[in-house]
DNA sequence: TTGAAAGCGCTAACAG
DNA sequence: CTGTTAGCGCTTTCAA
């Protein structure tokens, strides 16, 4: 299956490999009949230049490859379509890969992507939503980042000094939290997240503080880890909802437990919001498609996406870029809150 | 920024490029001592073999790509997500194209692909999907497949002689309206889908089957056409609802209209499935998110995607494969379907 | 067990 | 406007 090259064109048109090249790529003027002759046979030949050889050459791929702990996740795929839409316009095309937030393949898949030479990396999930990442994972980055632009999408990796693209997460939590109040809630409790990822511990630091701007407190009983599932949720507002006093809202670390929660609470037989009121966050469509509509914080997982392959695509081409790139959070009132019950 | 090759290992191990690709692939024996040595170097310098010259000279690349309809339709992460389990084993990188389904997306990117000399590609979604594509466009891919296999997975292209994996859809249907019609339903209705894909007629023509081997049938009026989204759901089911009679149960043509009916039901105060009763299909983490939790059909997306590789990466090595694989649906009944109110 | 050398398919000086 | 030629970084005979 010999595969047709600018060699058999060049020598079908009479003309020099350079000239074929020329007229593929526009790179200098060639005159206009033979630029005609050459087209004409590489349409008939359905001649497409070979990607690799040429970017051997050039030294890019116009490939970008987007990391990320969780396809399935409906918020993972928001942020690859609006990556890929904006690359698609620039040239890129894109890899997906799905580390399942796996240290090891993370490593795994930043090996094989330097060696496959693409021209950038997005990073989500895993290592850059831990609170303490081990340094050598944090270097292997790093040591990476020096011939392989990197950005940061929602996470950070301590000191490395990496470009990141994020949503202001503790903004949005307090967002939530002052919502719930001036619907009149003062107990409320926080369900879901891993203790150890920064993404849950942002959350909780900022429902903290604007519960004490409020002279109230998130006690320990009223937090409950657990992972980012449905299942999680679930579980976890069954043990919440074992205990004597329940709170009169709940504030999720995602829509997914969000969902867990509903499921739960619904099962005890409790309406919502007129028993007790619950957030998610990241404004997944799930959010939206769940009864009663969830409450949530929009992360513009779209955005986060554009925003990181206009950064990459500009550190490529040795432009300077912002190091830090914030994007504000949006509060989506919906259904699934409601004034507190006076009587509790 | 010099990135090391494979010379300038060679030249500080005083050995021939030779030896070293030799160590670096395994491909003929080396002495102990000098392939420690040049191990040791390379690890060293931290150099990764160039996977573009590799690819250039072995005329392989080790990828792989999926074109489908739309990432955020929690179905294709699934089919993602198996494809990539089973790629990642066999050494392969996932290129992901998301095409919206438009025809000429599609065609860019398959040319794209084949400049990037992809070792296989997955298609979904499009133009497979619609009951009468355009010849050309059946041509572009088959011309395409001459040289880079092609696994079509839950569609085909008429004619075209492509490898196929897919899911029983026809028996899935069935399965839903036997399930119904046990319950009781004699006053079935079909919602969702657009006219002109064949997964829409498909499961249309099931349903008219199955209701005639009862002796009822499927009248105009209990067929609603609309996209595949939960708003299209939402949207078909008020305006079915605004018919004086109302039918007992009404299937989706997936979970997305499924939850978009069960909303608009909701919000007419109906009950599910007390009142009417809704299934969906497909199968995705949806169905299980929303409440009432959907009667649905598995349609194995995971499977689906592991197959398609494993189909694949045989094509590519040059074996027989099955032209066909098809997959058995499975009836998921859970919540939202439930006896026929014997009062109408 | 090792080295020399010929490409893989393309681009980009450089020289007409 | 066009051709010649030297690589890009790697693998693979063919010889030694």
């Amino acid at each position: 299956m010999k595969s047709v090259t600018i060699y058999d064109i060049a020598r079908e048109a009479n003309v020099s490999v350079a000239t074929v090249s020329r007229v593929l790529n526009n790179s200098a003027p060639v005159k206009e009949s033979t630029r005609r002759r050459i087209m004409e046979i590489i349409e008939r030949n359905r001649f497409q230049p070979n990607a690799l050889a040429r970017s051997l050459l050039k030294k890019e791929t116009g490939t970008i490859a987007m990391i990320l702990p969780d396809i399935t996740n409906p918020f993972f795929p928001e942020v690859f379509w609006g990556a890929e839409n904006m690359g698609r316009e620039l040239g890129y095309t894109f890899f997906l890969c799905d580390s399942a937030g796996d240290y090891k393949r993370e490593s795994e898949y930043l090996g094989i992507l330097r060696e496959r030479r693409v021209d950038g990396i997005i990073f989500l999930g895993g290592r850059i939503n831990v609170a303490n990442c081990p340094s050598d994972l944090v270097q292997e980055v790093v040591d990476l980042s020096v011939h392989t632009p990197v950005v940061l999408v929602n996470g950070q990796l301590a000191g490395s000094g990496l470009h990141r693209i994020f949503t202001d997460e503790a903004k949005g939590a307090e967002m939530v939290v002052r919502h719930l109040i001036e619907l009149g809630h003062r107990d409320i409790a926080f369900l879901g997240g891993l203790e150890y990822m920064s993404t849950t511990r942002v959350k909780i630091r900022a429902v903290r503080k604007v519960l004490k701007e409020h002279g109230l407190e998130l006690a320990p009983d009223r937090i409950k880890y657990g992972d980012f599932s449905i299942q999680a949720g679930k579980t976890l507002m069954d043990e919440l909802l074992a205990s004597p006093r329940r709170p009169t809202a709940v504030i999720c670390v995602n829509d997914f437990t969000a969902v867990g929660a509903i499921k739960s609470a619904s099962e005890h037989g409790l309406g919502i919001p007129d028993d007790i009121s619950i957030t998610g966050f990241d404004g997944t469509p799930l959010s939206e498609a769940v009864i009663p509509e969830l409450t949530t914080v929009s992360q513009n997982a779209y955005e986060l996406g554009k925003l990181a392959v206009e950064s990459l695509h500009k550190l490529i081409n040795g432009g300077k870029v912002k190091k830090q790139t914030v994007l504000e959070p949006r509060l989506i009132v919906r259904k699934s809150t409601g004034p507190a019950k006076k009587v509790c």
